[in-house]
This record gives structure tokens, C-alpha cells and sequence, in this order.
DNA sequence: ACCGTGACGAGAT
DNA sequence: CATCTCGCCACGG
């Protein structure tokens, strides 16, 4: 009975999903707010899965320095920049810049 | 069933 | 300040 495993992947795509446009998180950001302290590895794991995915906006998600650690598993390397500058956001040698103004933490921003 | 790897992060040295 | 190591969970071989 109640054979519940918490599917982190099920979970991180809700989370990104409501990312709003022009605005971005972390990896490990997402996992700290699933509930996983150190779970960011899986967050990126599950971005891999996410190609699959329409409505995960995985562009959205970087690292904690801000940069696009995963543009090279886009279907381009370029295709993760040019996704977050459609969305406003400007990227610089790989990097957000104004990282931290346009960083989202759902922590905050659902208001938690 | 065991080991290694992975779109990360934080702490320790 | 830079570099290294461990932790986290899932999946492939």
C-alpha cells in the first residue's frame, strides 16, 4: 500500500513551469525548495528528460553562477541563449547577465 | 545486483 | 581566492 515514491523529475517540471517569462532559478534553488538540499544533480537530470517536455522551459534554469551550464544539451548550444533573450533576458559569454535581477526564487515569489 | 556517471551545491582545505 | 571532496537521487551498462 501507499507505494509512493516522490517522482523529483514529476516534481522539478512543476516547479520550472511556473518560472515566469523573463526570469530565471537554479538548479539547486529548485531542489532546496522540493526539499532537497543537495539534490541539484537531479534537477539537471531531470532537464535532460525534460526535452520531452513542451511546457519546461529548462532555458530558464542555470546554475547558481548564473551560467548556461546545460546549453550544450539544447538541441544547440546557442538555442538555450536565444531562448532566454526571446524572453528578455540577456546572455553574456555563456552567462545571465543581471543574473540576480532576474533570478526567481519560489521561495519568495510564491510567497512561502 | 554492483559501479559509474551526471544540466549542481556547499563546505572544507 | 582556488581547488578538492562529499552528498543527493536516478539511470545505464
Amino acid at each position: 500500500m501507499s507505494n509512493e515514491k516522490p517522482n523529483y523529475f514529476d516534481l522539478v517540471y512543476q516547479v520550472v513551469r511556473e518560472i515566469p517569462k523573463g526570469r530565471v532559478t537554479s538548479y539547486g534553488t529548485i531542489a532546496h525548495y522540493l526539499g532537497l538540499k543537495s539534490g541539484a544533480r537531479m534537477v539537471g537530470y531531470a532537464m535532460n528528460a525534460a526535452h520531452s517536455m513542451s511546457d519546461v522551459p529548462a532555458q530558464r534554469v542555470v546554475n547558481r553562477n548564473g551560467l548556461l551550464t546545460g546549453k550544450n544539451h539544447f538541441e544547440s548550444p546557442t538555442r538555450m541563449q536565444e531562448l532566454l533573450k526571446a524572453d528578455g533576458v540577456n546572455v553574456e559569454n555563456d552567462r545571465v547577465v543581471d543574473f540576480e535581477k532576474v533570478f526567481w526564487d519560489p521561495e519568495k515569489e510564491l510567497g512561502l
